[in-house]
RNA sequence: GGUGGGGUUCCCGAGUGGUCAAAGGGAACAGACUGUAAAUCUGUCGGCGAAGCCUUCGAAGGUUCAAAUCCUUCCCCCACCA
C-alpha cells in the first residue's frame, strides 16, 4: 500500500518529498521504519494535510538548555516544511521521572514546582519555535482523568518482559539498584500521549528510542496507525562525558546571560566544538565542511573557532550584535586580564547591611556573606590557595582585615569580581 | 510472609568501641602551566574568626568515661525461598 501512493505521485509531488525527506533526516540517527515514513509524507503532500509531529518535554528543570533544542530545532524544520507541531508538557510524566539512561530513581518532584517550570518552558520554547502553529498540550488533561479501569486497560497492552529489555532497567536489575513500579510505567505513559494527539511522528533523543517505539505498539493497540519514530543525538554536556542537563549542572540555557552562554561555550574541551556546531546551531552544511577541515588543521588554535560558536549560539538567542559583543567582553576579561563591564557592587550601607563594619572588613566574612564563596571555611582556603586579589594584589593572608576608605575591586577565583564602593 | 545480606560524607567505597570529621578513588573547587580546552603536577574538599567546640555514618532511643562501631525499636534496599 505504501508503495502505491509513492508510485501515484507526480513529478512535483516526488520532487518535494526528496526536498522534505532531505531536510528531515539531516542530523537523525534513525529514522524508523523508513518505509512508513516515505508513506506518510508522501500521503501528507499528495493530501496537503501536515504531519503531527511531536515532542514531549518534562519540565524538571526550570530551564530550557542546549540539549533540549537539538529536538526542537529539528520540530522547528518540520514546522517550515508546513507541519504541525504538538508540544506535550509532560507534567504528569515529569512526576513519574523518566528513567531512561538513568542509574537510579528520579527524586520525585512537587506538583507546584513542576507547573512553575512548565511556565518558563512555554516561553522559552519559542525562541526555538514559531508560535502560530505550535500547539502545546499538558499530559496531566488526560491523565488527571484516566480511571483505574483505564490505566489497568493501558498497562495490558504492553508486557513487563518487553520492559525489561531496556538496557537501563536491565543494568538496575543486575547492580542490585531499585526499580519501582512507577519507573515501568514511565514508557506507557509517554507512548500513550501519543495515542491521545494522534501523533504521526514522534522526535527523542536516541536514550528515547525504547519510549518512541513503546508508543507505536501502544497506538496500534488503541487502533491508530503507528507513528513513526524521529531519533537524534544526545548533545554532551559541557564536562564533555554526560548528557547535558540541568541537575548535572553542565548546560547551557537559553535563557541566560550572553556573558554566561559565551563563556561556558568557551569552557567547552576542543573535541565538543563540532558536535555543538552540528547539534545546537543552524549553520550550513558547507559551513559544517569548513569547521571540520579547519579544526583538523594541525596549525589551527581551535580556541578561534571555539569563539565563533560562543558567538554563534549567543546570536540564536539574543539581539543582533550580542554574540560580537560578549566574544569582545571576554576577550577583555580574560585574555587581557582586565576588569569586566559590569560586576556586582557594594557601598558601606551594604556591608552594614551584611552585619560588616565597613571600618574594619574581615575578608573572609565578605567573600562568604557575598555569596563569592559557600562558607567562611571555603573563602580561608581560598585566600590560602591564592585565588583572591584585591585590586590585582594577591592576599594570602587569612585574617586580613582592611577599611574601605577608597574604591577597591576584589577578586575570587577566575571569574568571581565585586566592587567595593566608599558611598 | 520466611531466611540471609545491606544502608557511611556530593558519588563509589573502607572502617566493627577510643589514635575517626572517618582510608582510598571519582567528582568538584583552587593554584602552576595554558587558550576559562585537554593532559599533567600541587593543594583543598562538614561548620564555627585560633585553641577548642559543634554537627555528621538510614531514624529514634539506650549501654558506656567514650559509639559509625554494642543493644532495642522503627524505616528503607537487595538476594534467595514462598
Amino acid at each position: 500500500m505504501e508503495n502505491t501512493i509513492l508510485d501515484s505521485l507526480t513529478d512535483a509531488e516526488k520532487k518535494e518529498l526528496t526536498r522534505q525527506w532531505e531536510l528531515i533526516a539531516r542530523g537523525t540517527v534513525d529514522l524508523l521504519p523508513e518505509v512508513e515514513m516515505r508513506a506518510k509524507l508522501a500521503r501528507s503532500i499528495r493530501e496537503n494535510k501536515p504531519l503531527r509531529v511531536k515532542q514531549g518535554f518534562d519540565p524538571t528543570s526550570p530551564d530550557i538548555h542546549l540539549g533540549h533544542t537539538v529536538g526542537m530545532r529539528k520540530l522547528r524544520q518540520f514546522q517550515d516544511l508546513g507541519h504541525q507541531i504538538i508540544l506535550i508538557v509532560g507534567d504528569y510524566t515529569a512526576m513519574v521521572g523518566d528513567p531512561s539512561g538513568r542509574s537510579a530513581t528520579r527524586p520525585q518532584l512537587e506538583y507546584d514546582e513542576i507547573m512553575k517550570h512548565a511556565e518558563t518552558y512555554q516561553e522559552q520554547f519559542f525562541k526555538v519555535l514559531d508560535k502560530t502553529n505550535t500547539e502545546v498540550v499538558f499530559n496531566g488533561d488526560w491523565f488527571k482523568k484516566m480511571t483505574f479501569l483505564e490505566i489497568m486497560g493501558l498497562t495490558s497492552k504492553y508486557t513487563v518482559a518487553r520492559l525489561l529489555e531496556r538496557d537501563d532497567f536491565s543494568k538496575r536489575m543486575k547492580d542490585n539498584a531499585p526499580i519501582s513500579l512507577h519507573e515501568l510505567l514511565y514508557p506507557l505513559m509517554q507512548a500513550y500521549d501519543s495515542v491521545a494527539i494522534r501523533a504521526d511522528v514522534e522526535l527523542g533523543a536516541t536514550e528515547q528510542t525504547f519510549n518512541l517505539l513503546a508508543g507505536r505498539t501502544i497506538q496500534e493497540a488503541y487502533g491508530q496507525e503507528p507513528q513513526c519514530v524521529l531519533t537524534l543525538p544526545i548533545l554532551v554536556g559541557l564536562d564533555g562525558e554526560k548528557k547535558m542537563s540541568k541537575s548535572l549542572g553542565n548546560y547551557i540555557g537559553i535563557d541566560e546571560p550572553p556573558k554566561e552562554i559565551f563563556g561556558k561555550a568557551m569552557s567547552i574541551p576542543d573535541n565538543l566544538i563540532y558536535q555543538y556546531f552540528e547539534l545546537a546551531t543552524d549553520v550550513t552544511i558547507d559551513d559544517l565542511a569548513d569547521i571540520e577541515k579547519r579544526l583538523k588543521q594541525p596549525d589551527i588554535n581551535p580556541m578561534g573557532i571555539k569563539k565563533e560558536l560562543g558567538e554563534t549560539l549567543v546570536d540564536m538567542y539574543n539581539p543582533k550584535g550580542s554574540g560580537r559583543a560578549a566574544r569582545k567582553e571576554f576577550e577583555r576579561v580574560f585574555s587581557k586580564g582586565q576588569l569586566p563591564d559590569d560586576m556586582p557592587e557594594i557601598d558601606a550601607a551594604g556591608l552594614a547591611e551584611l552585619d560588616l563594619d565597613p571600618k574594619a572588613v574581615y575578608l573572609v566574612h565578605l567573600i562568604a556573606k557575598t555569596n563569592m564563596s559557600k562558607s567562611n571555611g571555603e573563602a580561608r582556603r581560598l585566600i590560602q590557595a591564592g585565588s583572591v586579589s584585591i585590586n590585582d594584589e594577591k592576599v594570602t593572608d587569612v585574617d586580613y582585615e582592611f577599611a574601605l576608605d577608597q574604591e577597591l575591586v576584589l577578586k575570587v577565583g577566575k571569574r568571581r569580581y565585586l566592587r567595593l564602593k566608599t558611598a
